[in-house]
DNA sequence: ATAAGCGTTTAAACCGTTTAAGTGATTGCA
DNA sequence: TGCAATCACTTAAACGGTTTAAACGCTTAT
């Protein structure tokens, strides 16, 4: 096998195409570009020949002319989230539509590693990029960003004191949402598992069960905060702390689908069965709810809807187009299955 | 807020810092690069004034000079699949340590897609591409790759006719370790669910089934073959077929961790229990596998390697090194967990 | 006869970096 | 003293496109 991928014979460039045909490369780059100002017959001569000989456009020649890359970035905190994963599917779609490529990178919630994305995305010219910032982002990292000329818009969590788009779900709605569904259910006493209170979602998720628990009257004993990562592994790990708290509640509030099936399967592992003696909800709507055993009880948080907005307005400032920042709520809708019900009586 | 990213007041160059200080770009470019060619103390000159002023390397423009642009692009059938999303997660690991930016793209199978996405690379000049081919891909759109300058690595399949390395698990012998776990059980009725035929992985690994079961004597009916997508709903799904089946297999091989888990749920609903009433196995040893309820007997395949090994193969090519083609398997290993016992009797 | 207009094409500047070749000045060595 | 070697830097030509003012050849209006 040939090392570093042997280049061909003889690199194909503009001046190839304007030497055979006898014009000049300023008339090639015009006719391929689709210019009014070559004639016709001279366009398709040119498209025709470039597309026999296989030439291939060079976009980092053309970006150092028109500093616009056709590259957009986008971090979150890990793909292999589902939630991020699908936020990122109609990013893609969004983007493809525009002819955008996007380059992708996990911040694992360091602020470091995010800052060296952005630096790279610098470098490279991207046209913008998208963020679900890490944890203690400083705001003038988003204006730095800024003032070198990368709009930033921003998905699933704020930053105060950037002043840049921000697209999330209304995360206190939801979670009173899901509290408020457990309560008429008849429970009273409901815990909260999952989650931090670093980041404005954690915050807003959990203010939104507090709310509901004090509209009803109800007690939400700290102890019955959980807090934890947002994996599976968290939820799972989480069943063993629940287990030995001295009033256990009989239902519980799950930060997201993940954490709420990890949890369910650890009921299972300790002989309860989840939906039954324990009612369970989850946030996010994963397409993974709907098949758990049981059906998951969870908030749908739009975040196909999510990407979609952040990713149009993301290409309406591309185009010069004055945006306003600020956050943008979707508001997110409760879907009943099988994991809540009423509580055991005795 | 400001449209588009309005630029800052001047854009910060070379040249910028070569008038600042009174010398040449050349200079300049050499002391950010640490050429022994500049002397300590202009080089500390340069870089701490740069560092000052907030300059930003061009990658485009150095790029263009250079044929290096720092950027490998990566594509898979779809990273919302955990199998995916483990490997990206150890290319990155290793592309990180040289440098190297990854650009990622779904092709969902499409080979039209695929297609766009390579060209889109070479558009932008990327160093190389490792890949996970979609079904169908001709051995031509590899070769049209390396001709014009973009090695290629590829990933989890083959491409027959395409002289190129291929790191993937070695799936008649996983599969084959399955079966011959759920045979040695005493379980001589055995299925296989998920997956199809038109892939070299999905071939292997039915192979693999049945080399098992022919070695043992035991018959594989094609009925016990409910081929699908690899998904967890497509597991789900399969159930019921699978109940309907006029000899009801007592195990049952899946295509992977997905296609197991969805398979356990949907026996669950159906009020069977799962790895009793009926011995599953999964594929790849997901996280999740290990605390999915029960926990799933699983075929390891070694997808951080893969990544690993690939993407060290790639970066090799592109430092010149002579690398040979042809497949590399990854060896299996079994992992043993509750979802497997001995089947009833009676 | 001159000017103006029109559609098409082109020469040349430009984008920001890298690098081969070149320039003085200093030092080393016989 | 002469010649080469070394040092520290500069010059200028790439790299492969885009952009814009100018040029071109021709028709039509004044």
């Amino acid at each position: 096998m040939c090392p570093g991928g042997g280049p061909l014979a003889q690199k194909i460039k503009l001046s190839t195409i304007a030497e055979a045909l006898g014009v000049s490369t300023a008339t090639v780059s015009l006719a391929l570009r689709d210019s009014p100002l070559v004639a016709d017959g001279t366009r398709e001569r040119i498209k025709d020949y470039a597309r026999e000989i296989g030439y291939i456009y060079n976009r980092r020649a053309a970006s150092l002319r028109t500093s616009r890359s056709g590259i957009v970035g986008v971090v979150v905190h890990n793909i292999m989230n589902p939630f991020f994963a699908e936020i990122l599917g109609s990013i893609e779609t969004e983007l493809d539509r525009s002819r955008q490529t996007f380059i992708l990178s996990n911040h694992y919630d360091q602020v470091e590693k995010q800052r060296n994305f952005i630096d790279t995305l610098l470098q490279l010219g991207a046209d913008g990029v998208i963020m679900s910032p890490a944890i203690g982002t400083p705001p003038s990292d988003i204006e730095m960003a800024e003032r070198n000329g990368l709009p930033v818009v921003l998905i699933a969590r704020n930053v105060v004191g950037a002043d840049v788009p921000v697209f999330r779900g209304d995360d206190t709605f939801g979670t009173s949402l899901a509290t408020q569904h457990l309560i008429s259910l008849g429970h009273t006493r409901i815990a909260m598992i999952g989650g931090t209170d670093q980041t404005s979602t954690g915050r807003d998720r959990y203010q939104g069960y507090l709310d509901a628990m004090a509209q009803a009257g109800l007690e939400a004993r700290p102890e019955w905060r959980i807090p934890g990562p947002r994996t599976k592994q968290a939820g799972f790990d989480a069943t063993q702390l629940f287990l030995t708290l001295p009033v256990r509640p009989t239902a519980v509030v799950c930060w997201n689908d993940l954490v709420a099936i990890g949890f369910m399967n650890g009921l299972s592992r300790a002989g309860l069965v989840p939906g039954v003696d324990v009612s369970v909800t989850g946030y996010d709507d994963l397409e993974e709810a709907a098949i758990s055993t049981p059906a998951l009880t969870t908030v749908w948080n739009g975040q196909r809807e999510v990407g979609r907005r952040a990713a149009k307005t993301l290409l309406e400032r591309l185009n010069g187009h004055e945006v306003h920042g600020g956050q943008e709520l979707i508001r997110p809708e409760l879907h009943v299955r099988q994991s809540t019900r009423a509580p055991k009586t005795g």
